[in-house]
DNA sequence: TTGAAAGCGGTACCAT
DNA sequence: ATGGTACCGCTTTCAA
């Protein structure tokens, strides 16, 4: 059949400016609403813009303005980290919030090949938006360096090693010590760790707070390092863990989902949590509150960092700011019923 | 401080050309890889790019061509529900695949209040996309109405009631008969369903399924309404479930989320899964795996539905459909321990 | 208060 | 092969 059906002429300030029978310029001033119009032409052109059906094209606007009144917010996460990752969602969530609030529209640009890399690259490159929030940033890829390039506004979510950027993140290695000081205070001696995505910064960071919260305490033997943040490493790490040092009395694992993970072989193992382990997670993710018992973890502000993120680009847009200084949030620690 | 660095002003085709002592037109021909241009020609234009930095402005080019080279995916879920559905981030990476495969770039689009609609609607009418994958479409709100009103290519995921449009899903009451039918060839007597969202299509799809699989064997007071497909509606519904009739021995709940609540309200009462009551659940999402047992469920080809929508509107765009037909995927079902 | 005209950054057609 | 020019749809001086 293949009938497409004629594309039905968009009507443009044109044809409205010729049914009212004044200039587009006059059109023009109608439409953002500002001073020196008549009323009669003003009801002319109104009437008009009903009668022709017209809708504005906001790419064109922009075009001579300028300005998009839009922000990327781009996701560069490997396939199956961004449909596990909690947090995502929603730094994506606070992220839109703080733009909708300031009438910018945020586009999420998700990176998932190679092929991706160079398009968003180009997006970036084409002047549709005005700025951008960065997670997960990769060194030196195609995107932050347009980024850089072009000077577009933009804040990273995470401190991307080696770029001199605006960034929002949380302090990983505090948050560690902070948990881990206070699953000490619960009166645990033999006390582990369940570390995950050492090759990243926050994972590094999480076991760094850990050795500086145990201090002499540490036995080395007690750490289990893992590949990913996730339930099923959990719990191949708690049983190594297990095997190693039976005695074992606390866990401190780098994420909630694997410390989900632990739980479950530890329920498996036969050992009554809290009573016998004491384990303590990160993250503060829907996971926390699934797991029998409930975990005691610390709270990452994940729409928070969106917030502040869009934030932080809003103001270099407005021309505010041109620190490339980080944020901290903080980092409260949720004390449930898994220690 | 405020120094605001001197807005260094983008080079344009038309610095290019003066640099290169060439047209505007020759350095567009050479831009787009045409024929017709001199070696000499081309190879001063190609110094001059480099020179004076030349980055193309693809907004400006979209202008002229009519055509974006993107579509736009648009996620109208509440905010809770858009942290939680399992679906939703497989559907955005199928899609992004599908289009990225034909060099066009997703954009995604949130809603999440009122403010959002409005402003998502005048993005549609902006003419930054050349098409539009819809998820958790609303009837009638102002985003359904830009995209009849514009007649923008597009295509939904789920059946929005009401709307005569292109749409990709799944057939909710054909799966949920299967696997009912499925749990019942196991031999159990008194089977029940957890039913959720039922003023949605899928929820209601799901129990309608469950009724005509269930035929005369059906007890209405084994069915259990809860309001979500979260975790917790589901341990609510299974408790609720077993007060009233204590003598249950199959549950189809109507989500894996569902069923991981069911599977934990039945061990805190001391049922064992499946040797006294058997479970199955729906989606085939992480769930599925992360529960003990694993769950026995009908897979929901999430990536799936997301390629098939991308290439409903791709056709579209195409000019080579106008079909406003559905197209309905498979859903295997995926035996495991939990029945 | 209004219209005319010059762009915004490109593309594409038409002579040459 | 190449330059000239009209134009995409809208905003923004500048005169009148």
């Amino acid at each position: 059949m293949n009938v497409t059906p004629s594309p039905p002429r968009r009507a443009t300030v044109h044809d409205v400016a010729r049914v009212a029978g004044v200039s587009r310029g006059t059109v023009s001033r109608v439409l953002n609403g500002e001073r020196y119009v008549s009323e009669s032409a003003r009801a002319a052109i109104e009437r008009a813009i009903i009668e022709v059906g017209y809708i504005p094209n906001t790419a064109a606007r922009n075009l001579v303005r300028q300005r998009t009144q839009a922000v990327a917010f781009i996701v560069h996460e490997p396939h199956a980290l961004f449909l596990e990752d909690p947090n995502i969602g929603g730094i994506l969530l606070g992220a839109n919030a703080a733009l909708s609030e300031e009438d910018y529209q945020l586009v999420c640009l998700v990176v998932d090949s190679e092929r991706d890399t160079t398009r968003v690259a180009r997006y970036l490159n084409g002047g549709f938006v005005d700025g951008a929030i960065v997670v997960s940033a990769r060194v030196d890829d195609p995107i932050s360096r347009a980024i850089e390039k072009l000077q577009i506004p933009a804040a990273f979510v995470g401190h991307p090693p080696g770029l001199s950027v605006a960034w929002v993140g949380i302090d990983n290695r505090d948050s560690a010590r902070a948990i881990t000081e206070r699953l000490l205070g619960t009166g645990r001696r033999r006390v582990g760790m369940i570390a995950a995505a050492l090759d990243r910064d926050s994972g590094a960071d999480r076991l760094e707070g850990f050795r500086e919260a145990m201090g002499d305490r540490l036995d080395e033997s007690l750490i289990e390092p893992v590949g990913l943040y996730s339930f099923h490493d959990g719990i191949a790490g708690m049983e190594a863990l297990l095997r190693r040092s039976p005695d074992i009395d606390g866990v401190f694992a780098a994420s909630d989902a694997v410390a989900a993970g632990a739980l479950r072989a530890l329920a498996a193992a036969g050992r009554r949590v809290p009573e016998d382990v004491g384990v303590v997670g990160f993250d503060d993710s829907n996971w926390a509150r699934r797991t029998e018992p409930q975990l005691s973890t610390v709270h990452q502000p994940a729409e928070g960092l969106g917030a502040a993120a869009a934030q932080a680009v809003l103001a270099r847009i407005a021309g505010e700011s041109t620190g490339d200084g980080g944020t901290i949030l903080a980092t409260p620690i949720v004390w449930r019923a898994s220690a």
